[in-house]
DNA sequence: GACTTTGTTTGACACTTGTCAAGAAATCTC
DNA sequence: GAGATTTCTTGACAAGTGTCAAACAAAGTC
């Protein structure tokens, strides 16, 4: 069990035995699981608390009862969301010996979250947007932003030095660039599924080579 | 007065003298200025018809005389919209006479627009995040993302020209990287407004020359 | 086993939403 | 200016929203 610790929000205000506060960190984790199926499938617009426990084992009240309001529930779906999402490529990080292997364990990777995982990518570019009108779920949005960058540029340094080279660009820009790649295949994916994946592969294979140099 | 041409939903339905068609559509283009104006401030998620219609001069019921439903004024101010952002790099990339008056002249109107115009470009974001979950707008969305390509590739286009060189990705990747800055920045824009430009203008400057090739 | 604490259900509340319709007002037509 | 047409206002509706609180069930404590 992931501990969801709050980076901004209130947390600590049910006393609760201590023995039981495990019981109720998997409630919560259940209860947020629920919800993200749902805000990935309907988008954070259309998504109702009574949608959220329809969809899921409990009762509307329930969600009430573990969640001080709908933005408590969203910001911990958003926090538990992160602690999922960053570590992806870490293992293609580590075991690769060679730059084209880093690369295409990578694409290969990255490809495969896009196809598995479509409802969670839109949902988190869903809540980014939010994030410029809501200003509660800022802090929470700019963290994973914040980890997603450095997972980008952990990647970039591992397969700079696997090519004797260094990186051209700062980690914020190889963010940048990477994400806008990865969103256009987000948002192109609905219309498009059987090409996208390959689109999104060709493009990185064309971007990635420029971000570094000898 | 330009004319918002319905590339998807039904347009023709009112009989209408022919006289009075202008005046129609005169009357649309104000409420579609009068919504995007509350929609850049509220997002789409938060912005009702009755709030579009309390934030102009005319009541709630006039909205609903003027467009069948929710979805057909805002599809019909995303249409709006466009006419008016795809052209702003025109003039630059029509009278540059080098790369680097090109490159200059294009970032300063980025991040002017980008200061000047944030709500709009914060709900172009919050739009096409929403097209993933509402498919009525994915038509509208999508031809907009064709314009704002074709807009970056007239200006890559240029560059390569100008710099007796050519574009070492397409149209598709060039668009999905500037975008991706872009979006960072209107993202950024608002925790840090001072520094968000410039920090834009870098990263730009970094990518740009890498974009081609001689 | 009685009692307290914790967890859950249910139903209600105040409010907002999109939508519509009936009629008033303005405009046009002759 | 009378009558028809277009435009606008107003008020209402049904449905859905977040929130909460009181009743009920379960579990833990002594």
């Amino acid at each position: 069990m992931v501990a969801v610790t709050s980076a901004s929000a209130a947390e600590e205000e049910r006393p609760a035995r201590v023995s039981g506060i495990d019981k109720i960190e998997r409630r919560r984790v259940a209860l947020a699981e629920s919800a993200l199926k749902t805000l990935g499938e309907l988008g954070y617009a259309r998504t109702s608390l009574r949608e959220i426990a329809n969809n899921s084992e409990f009762t509307h009240g329930v969600v009430h009862y573990y969640f001080r309001d709908k933005i408590d529930l969203i910001s911990y779906c958003v926090r538990y969301y992160k602690t999922k999402c960053a570590r992806r490529y870490d293992e293609v990080v580590e075991t690769a010996t060679s730059g084209e292997e880093l690369v295409t364990g990578f694409l290969a990777k990255m490809t495969q979250t896009l196809v598995d995982e479509t409802p969670m990518h839109k949902l988190w570019y869903d809540l980014r947007a939010q994030s410029m009108f809501e200003e509660q779920l800022r802090p929470d949005v700019e963290a994973i932003d914040k980890l997603l960058e450095e997972m980008i540029w952990r990647i970039l340094g591992r397969y700079a030095e696997l090519t004797a080279s260094t990186p051209t660009v700062d980690a914020p820009t190889a963010y940048a660039l990477v994400d806008g790649l990865f969103e256009q295949a987000v948002v192109g994916y609905a219309a498009n599924p059987d090409k996208t994946p390959d689109l999104l592969t060709d493009r990185l294979l064309q971007v990635l080579p420029k971000l570094v140099a000898p």
